[in-house]
RNA sequence: GCGGAUGUGGUGAAAUUGGUAGACACGCCAGACUUAGGAUCUGGUGCCGCGAGGUAUGUAGGUUCGAGUCCUAUCAUCCGCACCA
C-alpha cells in the first residue's frame, strides 16, 4: 500500500470535523494551556507560504501541550476593518463588508487544507457588529476614565469629579495642560461646558487637536504610507498637515508600568529593547531662558544639564507658537519660508536627513541665565515640536548634530570638554570634567547634572523633569470602514452614548468619498449623523472611526467567551484562561499592537474587568519568509533570452519570471512561452540544453511574481509534508528565504516512515515482538530531543531528529509497534494526517489526538565508553575510545600511550593536560 | 538619524553550558535496480593538496589549554520608526 496522502488527508479532516475533534470547553480539572495567533488582516492576495509560518508553528505547540494533558485554546478569527478593502470599495464600488467577506472565504479554505488545530466555533471577526459592540464598550471605559497618578491606576471619571469638588486639581496635575491650575471654589464656579473641557484634558481616550497628512487635491486624509515624499502615492498630489480634531489614547499615563511591566513577561530582549526605546523614558530637566529685549521666554528640555555653559544656540521647532512671537522683522520672510518648507516634510524625513542641514535664524536671541551670554534662537526641522518642549538647547561641542548644525550655519563652538574636544567631531561622553563651565568647571559631568538642576530650582527658573518619547496614540481615522465612536456631541460636548444602545452600528453607505472638511465618509451620512433633539441644542454623532489596532486590542479576550452578549467576557472565564501562553506574530507589531493591547489590559484590569494587567505571558515573533525570485535575461532590444550562465556575453535586461514555471533553476520555456502573449515567440540561448535562471531573495510580493501558494504545495506532497518542511526551513525567529526544491527531502521522510510500517506488496508489516536495546535506544534518544525542541519551538531540528529516527530504524529493520506507535505521538504534532492514519492502521482505537505522550527513560539511553577527541595544541589530531569510568590518571596514560599521539608529543615536554570527562582531551606541549 | 536582527559549504541549516565545525536535508558526482524514472536503494561530496598535511564560521584584533560561541573595532545585508495591518 502506498502512501496516499491526498486520501488520507482528506479523510481525517473530514472525520475531525465530525467529531469535533478541536472543541475547546471553558471548563476542565486539566491544566490550562492558551495558544494564540495573531490573526490576519484578510487580504485580497490571498496567503502565501510565508503566512501559515507562524500559524503551524503555534499549531504544533498546542497539539503537544495536549498531548502533555493540557487543555489547549488555540483560536483563529480576523481582523477584518482597515484601509485596504476601504480603498478597493473607493476603486470598484463594492462594499467593504463583501469584499471583506470573500476574502475570508478564500482564507478560511487556504487555512483548512493545512490541518489546523483551531476551535473554529470561537471564531470572530472585528467587523461584527457583535463583537465591536464591545470594542465600543472598552472605549466608553476609556473615556469614563482616568489615572490617577497616587494610586497609580485608572479610575472613573466620577472619582476624580469628586476630588476636584473637594481640592482643585492641586493634587493632580492636569496630564493633558499642566498649566492648569484650579481650587475647589472655580471647580464648583464654572460652567457646565468649562467643566467638560477640563475633564477632557483628564479622561484616557480624549479629544484633541492634532495634525493629519492631508491631500487638497484628493480631499482625503491620507496614511503615512499612502505619502511617498511628500506627495499623494495615488496621483502624486502635494500632501500638507492640517489640525483635526481628534480621538487619542492617553498611553503616556501607562508609559512607566508598560516599562516595569516587561520586566514579568517572556519576550526577546531584542522586542524589549524596541518597546523600552519607543517608550523613550529620559531623566533630564526643563530650563528656562529668557528672550533678550522681551517678555518672552523659552523652556528647553536637555538630558544634560550640565552642559549648560557650551550651550551655543538654540533651535526650536518651526511650528513651535513662540516663533512667530520672538522672530524679528528682518528675519520675517526668511522663517515664513522655512516654515513653508517643513510644511512639506514628514516626520521620518526630517529625523533622517542629515547630510542636508537646513535651518533658519529668527533674529532674537536667549540669554544664558547663569552667565548672561546671547545665544542665538533658530529653527530647524530637526527639533520636532511635538517631543519635549519643542525646543533644545545646542551644545556642539557635545552632540554630533548640534555641532554639525553649528559648522554649517559657521556658528562659534565653545568648548567646555577640555582636551576631550578635538575641534572636528563632537564627543558626547557623559563621563571626565567640565572645562570653561563657571561654577561646575572641574567636576565630574554626573555630579555638575545634579548641581545645576539643584541650582535651576532654587532659582526657579527650571526643574528636574521625566520625558518620554512616547506619545499618546491617535485614535481617529478619516475613514468608512472601522468601528463608530459610541459618541454624541451635545452643543459640540462630546457624551457618551448609553450602553444599551451599543452596538453603534456602521451605516450603510453607497459612497466612499470623505467629508468635505476631510471627515470620514460617515460626514456624508447626514440623516445617521444629526440626531432629532429640542430646539436650542445640537446632537451629532462623531464621523470618525476608529484605527485598525482597536479592535485587536484586546481580541484576546473575545476568545475565551466569544458569544457572550452581556460582557466582552465573563469574568470568571477570564480568570480560568488568564494570560496567553504562547503568542506568536511578526515583529512588525513590535510597538503597535503589542503595546496598545497591553495598555488595553492594564486599564481592564485597573478598572476590575479582568483579573491579571499583562495579555502575553510569552511572545515569539517569526522571521518572515522571503521570496526568492528567478530572472531571466533579453537580449536588449530582441525577444531573445540568454541563460544566465551565458548572460555577460550579451547586453540584458533582467525580467522576473514566476517561480512556478521554473524547476529550481530551470526555466520550464514551454510554460514561459504560455504565460504571456509577449512571450509567445521567445528564442532561447541555452547552456547545455537547459535554460538557466538567475536569482535574488527579496520580499514575497505578487508584483515579483515570486509568491507561491501553499495549496499548490498542499496538493502536490501533502499538508503534512508542507508543515513539517515549513518548520524544517531553519529557526522560526529568523527569516530565511523560500525554496519550494528542497520539499522533497522531507517528502521523502515521510514516504520512508510509511515503509516501517507498510510493504507494497505485502501490506501491514508491523510485528508484536519486544523491541531490542538498540531500538529503544533510539526510540528514547528521540522521545527525549522531540520532547525538548517542541517545548522551547526548536522545530527545525525536531524535524530533523524525526529524520535520524527514521533512518535508524530503517537501518535496524524495526517493524515493531512498541516502538513505532510511541514515535507516531511524537510525530503527531507535526505531521497529524498520516500519524492519525498509521496510529489506527496498527489498531488502536482512539484518536492520536488524545494519546499520552510517551515517558523518556534514561536508562534506555546510557552510554558506557565515548569516542574521546584528543588534540594536541587545540588541534585535533585523533580520537580514541575510553569507558566513561576511567579516572584522570587512566586516561592520560592511554593518550599519551597512542599512536598518532606520540608522533605529535615525540621530543616535546608535556606542559599540561587537560581533561575534561565526557568531553574532550586536550594535550599541551 | 534612532532602534532591532542577521552574516557558517553550491543551497536551507546544525553545533542547547567555551570542548570533534558542517548533524539533517536540497543539489551535485558515481553506482545498483528498472521497459521507463522527477520512484527506490548504496557510496561520495567545505576548500587546497597525489599524499602527509594545511586551511576554514563576513573582516581585523584580543581573552583562553581550547572561540562559530566571550570581548573590542569594523564591513555588509535586511526589517521597523507612531494613519498599512
Amino acid at each position: 500500500m502506498e502512501y496516499n496522502f491526498r486520501q488520507i488527508e482528506r479523510k481525517w479532516q473530514e472525520h475531525w470535523v465530525k467529531t469535533n475533534a478541536y472543541r475547546v470547553s471553558n471548563s476542565s480539572n486539566k491544566p490550562k494551556c492558551y495558544v494564540l495567533d495573531m490573526f490576519p488582516y484578510p487580504s485580497g492576495a490571498g496567503l502565501h507560504v510565508g503566512h501559515p509560518l507562524g500559524y503551524i508553528a503555534s499549531d504544533i505547540y498546542a497539539r503537544f501541550k495536549r498531548l502533555k494533558g493540557f487543555n489547549v485554546l488555540h483560536p483563529m478569527g480576523y481582523d477584518a476593518f482597515g484601509l485596504p478593502a476601504e480603498q478597493y470599495a473607493l476603486e470598484t464600488g463594492q462594499h467593504p463588508a463583501v469584499t471583506t467577506e470573500a476574502n475570508i472565504n478564500s482564507f478560511r479554505s487556504q487555512l483548512d487544507n493545512i490541518g489546523f488545530s483551531f476551535d473554529w466555533e470561537r471564531e470572530f471577526r472585528t467587523s461584527d457588529p457583535s463583537y465591536y459592540k464591545w470594542t465600543q464598550f472598552i472605549f466608553l471605559q476609556l473615556f469614563e476614565s482616568w489615572y490617577n497618578r497616587h494610586a497609580g491606576k485608572a479610575e472613573p471619571m466620577e472619582t476624580l469629579v469628586r476630588i476636584f469638588e473637594a481640592d482643585g486639581n492641586i493634587h493632580h496635575e492636569c496630564p493633558g495642560d499642566r498649566h492648569i491650575r484650579f481650587s475647589a471654589d472655580d471647580w464648583n464656579g464654572y460652567t457646565y461646558e468649562e467643566q467638560q473641557e477640563i475633564l477632557m484634558e483628564y479622561r484616557l481616550a480624549y479629544l484633541a487637536h492634532a495634525e493629519v497628512n492631508w491631500c487638497p487635491a484628493l480631499g482625503t486624509v491620507l496614511a503615512n504610507d499612502e505619502v511617498i515624499n511628500g506627495v499623494s502615492e495615488r496621483g502624486g498630489h502635494p500632501v500638507i498637515k492640517k489640525k483635526m480634531r481628534q480621538w487619542f489614547l492617553r498611553i503616556t499615563e501607562y508609559a512607566d508600568r508598560l516599562l516595569e511591566g516587561l520586566e514579568k513577561i517572556t519576550f526577546s530582549e531584542a522586542m524589549k529593547d524596541m518597546q523600552r526605546n519607543w517608550i523613550g523614558k529620559s531623566q533630564g530637566a526643563e530650563i528656562k531662558f529668557n528672550v533678550a529685549g522681551s517678555m518672552e521666554n523659552i523652556v528647553v528640555y536637555t538630558t544634560r544639564p550640565d552642559t549648560i555653559f557650551g550651550v551655543d544656540f538654540m533651535v526650536i521647532a518651526p511650528e513651535h507658537d513662540l516663533v512667530e512671537r520672538i522672530t524679528t522683522s528682518e528675519q520675517h520672510e526668511a522663517v515664513n519660508a522655512y516654515k513653508e518648507y517643513v510644511q512639506s516634510r514628514s516626520e521620518r524625513e526630517r529625523m533622517a536627513e542629515v547630510k542636508q542641514i537646513t535651518g533658519c535664524f529668527t533674529g532674537a536671541y536667549a540669554v544664558n541665565p547663569f552667565d548672561g551670554r546671547k545665544i542665538p534662537v533658530w529653527i530647524s526641522e530637526y527639533v520636532l515640536a511635538g517631543y519635549g518642549t519643542g525646543a533644545i538647547m545646542a551644545v556642539p561641542c557635545g552632540d554630533q548634530r548640534d555641532f554639525n548644525f553649528a559648522k554649517h550655519f559657521s556658528i562659534p563652538v565653545t568648548n567646555i570638554l577640555g582636551p576631550a574636544f578635538n575641534g572636528e567631531d563632537a564627543n558626547p561622553t557623559k563621563e571626565g570634567k567640565l572645562y570653561n563651565s563657571d561654577f561646575i568647571t572641574g567636576m565630574e559631568m554626573k555630579d555638575a547634572t545634579e548641581a545645576v538642576i539643584s541650582k535651576i530650582e532654587n532659582l526657579g527658573i527650571g526643574k528636574k523633569q521625566i520625558n518620554y518619547r512616547m506619545r499618546d496614540a491617535g485614535f481617529s481615522r478619516q475613514r468608512y470602514w472601522g468601528e463608530p465612536f459610541p459618541i454624541v456631541f451635545r452643543n459640540g460636548v462630546p457624551e457618551a452614548l448609553p450602553a444599551e444602545e451599543l452596538p453603534l452600528e456602521l451605516p450603510h453607505v453607497e459612497n466612499y468619498r470623505p467629508g468635505e472638511e476631510g471627515e470620514g465618509p460617515l460626514a456624508n451620512v447626514t440623516d445617521w449623523v444629526n440626531l432629532p433633539s429640542s430646539a436650542g441644542t445640537s446632537l451629532r454623532r462623531e464621523t470618525n472611526t476608529m484605527p485598525g489596532y482597536a479592535g485587536s486590542s484586546w481580541y484576546f479576550l473575545r476568545y475565551m467567551d466569544p458569544q457572550n452578549d452581556t460582557a466582552f467576557c465573563d469574568r470568571k472565564i477570564s480568570d480560568y484562561w488568564g494570560q496567553v501562553d504562547l503568542y506568536i506574530g511578526g515583529t512588525e507589531h513590535a510597538v503597535g499592537h503589542l503595546l496598545y493591547s497591553r495598555m488595553w489590559t492594564k486599564a481592564l484590569y485597573d478598572l476590575g474587568f479582568i483579573g491579571f494587567d499583562e495579555p502575553y505571558k510569552k511572545l515569539v515573533n517569526q522571521g518572515m519568509i522571503t521570496g526568492s525570485s528567478r530572472l531571466v535575461y533579453r537580449v536588449r532590444g530582441t525577444n531573445q533570452y540568454v541563460s544566465a550562465g551565458l548572460k555577460d556575453k550579451y547586453e540584458t535586461d533582467e525580467l522576473h519570471v514566476d517561480v512556478n514555471i521554473v524547476d529550481g533553476l530551470e526555466l520550464d520555456t514551454k510554460a514561459f512561452r504560455e504565460w504571456r502573449s509577449d512571450f509567445a515567440s521567445a528564442q532561447f540561448i541555452l547552456e547545455d540544453g537547459k535554460y538557466i535562471c538567475g536569482t535574488l531573495s527579496e520580499k514575497m510580493s505578487k508584483r515579483l511574481f515570486n509568491t507561491v501558494n501553499p495549496d499548490m504545495i498542499v496538493d502536490k506532497f501533502g499538508a503534512d509534508t508542507f508543515r513539517m518542511y515549513e518548520m524544517f526551513l531553519g529557526p522560526v525567529e529568523q527569516s530565511k528565504p523560500w525554496e519550494t526544491k528542497g520539499i522533497e527531502g522531507v517528502h521523502r521522510f515521510l514516504k520512508k516512515l510509511w515503509r516501517l510500517f507498510m510493504d507494497e506488496q505485502k501490506g501491514l508489516i508491523v510485528k508484536n515482538d519486544a523491541p531490542t536495546a538498540e531500538e529503544l535506544k533510539t526510540l528514547h534518544k528521540t522521545i527525549r530531543k522531540i520532547e525538548e525542541d517542541t517545548e522551547r519551538l526548536s522545530y527545525n531540528t525536531a524535524v530533523s531528529a524525526f529524520m535520524v529516527c527514521v533512518n535508524e530504524l530503517t537501518d535496524l529493520k524495526c517493524h515493531k509497534k512498541a516502538v513505532l506507535e510511541q514515535i507516531l505521538i511524537l510525530l503527531a504534532p507535526y505531521a497529524p494526517h498520516v500519524s492519525e492514519e498509521l496510529w489506527q492502521t496498527i489498531g488502536n482505537s482512539g484518536s492520536i489526538l488524545d494519546a499520552a505522550f510517551p515517558e523518556f527513560e534514561g536508562k534506555y539511553v546510557v552510554e558506557s565508553a565515548k569516542e574521546y577527541p584528543v588534540s594536541v595544541n587545540g588541534k585535533l589530531r585523533t580520537t580514541i575510545n575510553i569507558s566513561l569510568d576511567a579516572g584522570a590518571e587512566e586516561v592520560h596514560q592511554i593518550a599519551l600511550s597512542n599512536e598518532v599521539v606520540q608522533k605529535w608529543v615525540e621530543g616535546q615536554t608535556i606542559k599540561k593536560i587537560v581533561f575534561v570527562p565526557g568531553k574532550m582531551i586536550n594535550i599541551v606541549i
